[in-house]
RNA sequence: CGCGGGAUGGAGCAGCCCGGUAGCUCGUCAGGCUCAUAACCUGAAGGUCGUCAGUUCAAAUCUGGCUCCCGCAA
């Protein structure tokens, strides 16, 4: 099919690359317009865009979707599908209306829970059992298309942010490829029972309260990992864990229990696993202690 | 020019301010001990201290350029 496909960090690359290898034409990539980002403010591109034009595709940046014009230029392209995942753009009627078969979506979660922008930190920070991707079609509401497919996927006391990014990224894929067989399928309406929102990521959640009980605690270290990483301040450095995993202990919260990173929450306590301090690389646990050796019974600040 | 940290044997770090024999914790190899809950003991190999230039009798250490890595902030 001749497609346009609208993305723009990374999680998007991996469906584009899957539907350029299924053989779809690519008649033009939509991504967020390249912004000051980084160290240093250099304008950067966005992983789409860089991935389109190491192929050939046509880029466009737009700011908005809202202005005529685009929305002719949109149309211009008469395309018989858009695949949108992760855009970060709203679309208005005369966008999602354009395509002969309209707007596909690749959701990172099992919706109706956790529609919007962090699905896949939000599953794991909730304690979610499974998670997975849905397929839909596209309407005027945020995330609220009917359904064509769904794929399940456990979530461990082992799985982080990147871990199920990578693994939703991929069955996500998959998944588009295998929908678009049937552009023409109505879909199924999606539950009005258990609808739940992702809301973003602030980064003022990425500081860790060791008050929480241990299993909480690790959640969120993991749901953050590795961006923008859970942290605390320990000897006067800023320190993230990026992962970790449940040990009992009844020592007051904040505490070091054993010389060998282990921390105490408000119930039991987490023992780090892979960290990194500031200016440094991420280290495993006996690795980074060589070079920062932290004392049983040092408190966190 | 957004702010800041860093580049030292295979890994993680110290040393740098106050230039002058390259150190620590691990790993590796050899031997010993024998079951020690990150085993222990002895010994050994392994580094032109990121790169280029400058200052100096002498530079890991001081000065300037360059490359790369990372934290913050966006």
């Amino acid at each position: 099919m001749r497609l346009v496909f609208m993305g723009t960090p990374e999680f998007s690359c991996t469906a584009l690359r899957a539907l350029l290898d299924a053989g779809h034409e690519i008649a033009c990539v939509y991504s967020q317009p390249p912004r000051p980002a980084g160290r240093g403010q250099a304008l950067r591109k966005s992983p789409v865009q860089l991935l389109a034009e190491s192929r050939g595709i046509e880029v466009r940046v737009p700011v908005s979707l809202k202005i005529a014009d685009e929305q002719a230029r949109f149309a211009a392209l008469n395309v018989d599908a858009a695949v949108v995942v992760a855009y970060g753009l709203l679309l208005p009627k005369a966008i999602l209306d354009a395509p002969r078969f309209g707007c596909f979506n690749i959701h990172a979660s099992l919706l109706p829970r956790w529609r919007g922008a962090a699905p896949i930190q939000r599953a794991i920070m909730a304690g979610d059992a499974e998670t997975g991707v849905s397929i839909m079609r596209m309407e005027e509401g945020l995330d609220t298309g009917p359904m064509l497919l769904t794929v399940r996927c456990a979530i461990t006391s082992a799985t982080t942010a990147a871990s199920l990014h990578d693994e939703l990224a991929a069955m996500g894929a998959e998944a588009i490829v295998a929908a678009l067989k049937t552009p023409d399928a109505p879909g199924v309406m999606q539950p009005v029972d258990g609808v739940t929102y992702a809301k973003k990521i602030d980064k003022a959640e990425a500081r860790i309260d060791f008050s929480k009980p241990a299993g909480e605690v690790l959640r969120k270290i993991h749901a953050l990992s590795p961006f923008p990483g859970a942290w605390m301040m320990v000897n006067g450095a800023r320190v993230k864990i990026l992962k970790g995993r449940k040990v009992q202990s009844y020592e007051a919260a904040g505490v070091f229990v054993d010389g060998a990173l282990s921390i105490a929450c408000g119930a039991d306590a987490i023992q780090c696993l892979s960290l990194q301090r500031e200016g440094k690389g991420v280290m495993d646990a006996a690795t980074f202690l060589r070079g920062f050796p932290i004392a049983a019974g040092t408190v966190v600040n």
